[in-house]
DNA sequence: GAGTGGTCTAGACCACGTG
DNA sequence: ACGTGGTCTAGACCACTCC
């Protein structure tokens, strides 16, 4: 047997996440010099190629930023209602930022009013989930959401929790498959009485309305979701970096 | 000498920008299978690293979708109103395929309630062009744009240009400096009486806002933007690839 | 000039999808 | 079984920033 244990999966992920747990933990305060590229090579005992690749995921979260001749510093901002995206891991970290509670609703037929509204097929069947999301149990509500299931997972619907795991990453685990694409869509609409009711807000009020798909890695739909945030409550915040 | 000209950049744009054209030349259509990595480092004449570069910035730009085992394939749709936006390149792209026309205002001072409204600093003060966005010169109003320029860049303004070029860019041929950091909010409001008379909608209808800030590679805001778009005529669009 | 990150090579082994 | 893309090594040279 040997001495080292190297269960996880690829090792640039294995030194991304000890950065980020060193930057969460406060050893790197924003703005402060993160160790070289070489530093991180010996201390890891992995190439350059791997440091790199792990720099670049931090990059891509908008963790680090990176300036030949400089080096690399912490550049990162603690709002909570700011939610970066760049890539498929901070798209899950921000369901892990807040609460969800929903309820099974039942069978539902898109109409093609729906169907054009979320760009989905008109007719397709759903397992509909209605709920809400908070930044903290029993807080002021962020969204609305519904969250609409390929019937094929029909199996695995039941088993679904609340709370801070993505419906999508548990649907992932308990049916095999794993994350593909993931497409949004964000407009601006007035609030009907549902929304308005559910979120506390008047009707006709300016909601932000994001409509998720999310793909398993053959291109199926596996779940979309419809989440309305109230116009004064929600920013959607993103970054991108050059090259 | 050499046969060879070796004018431009790294070669990994190179050979991006040659596949991107034979893509757009038609080529490859939608869904068809691209040259295998080892085929590209032949036809190119570089190595799988150089080829593998290139693919990854096709594949952020949302041209390509790759699989192990598979392949990589043509994966594009060419809905005029969707925005991917997955790097600088596809936010640029976004400003080609509409017009600009606009007119300086002069200089502003943001006020506190300004600053909170755009999270920019209250009191600075800015060079403000304000401007219309359409799809084609004449057409349907997509956006009302007020575009501030940090005022270190005076003596280039007068020369900027309406038209499909962004003014970022503009600036920063005249100005000699390269793009760094993109961010951008997004948000829901209800359409004031400037917004509603310039786009031809009712006050209190709902708007999406995007407030997009410019860096300089030094990390200094060169200008930012701030675009007015009518909620039922405009939606934001994007995906993110896996890993 | 010393040190940083950016680009690049020529190999290698592996996980996965498809025959 | 084979070919694909994914990961990884151990080097190299270069552009850039800072001292």
């Amino acid at each position: 047997m040997n001495s080292t244990t190297p269960p996880a999966g690829p090792r640039y992920l294995q030194v991304a996440d000890d950065l980020r747990a060193a930057i969460a933990a406060g050893h790197y305060a924003e703005g402060a010099q993160l160790p070289t590229e070489s530093a991180l090579c010996d201390r890891h005992g992995v190439s350059r190629f791997t440091v790199r690749e792990a720099l670049r995921r931090l990059q891509a979260e908008g963790l680090i930023r990176r300036r030949r001749g400089s080096g690399t510093v912490v550049d990162t901002v603690g709002s909570v209602l700011r939610q970066p995206l760049s890539d498929v891991a901070e798209l899950l970290q921000y369901a892990a930022d807040s609460e969800f509670d929903f309820e099974r609703r039942g069978m539902v037929t898109l109409s093609s009013a729906q169907a054009a509204d979320f760009a989905m097929a008109a007719g397709s069947r759903w397992i509909l989930l209605s709920g809400i999301r908070r930044m903290t149990p029993g807080g002021v509500p962020l969204a609305v959401t519904d969250v609409h299931v390929n019937p094929a997972l029909e199996p695995h619907v039941a088993a679904l929790q609340p709370g801070r795991q993505t419906l999508f990453a548990q649907l992932g685990l308990a049916a095999g498959f794993r994350i593909g694409r993931v497409e949004q869509d964000i407009r601006a609409l007035a609030a009907g009485s549902r929304e308005a009711a559910a979120l506390g807000i008047a009707r006709r009020a300016p909601l932000l309305r994001i409509v998720r798909s999310y793909r398993d890695d053959s291109g199926r739909i596996v779940l979309f979701s419809v989440s309305s945030h109230p116009g004064d409550r929600f920013t959607y915040s993103m970054h991108i970096d050059p090259a």
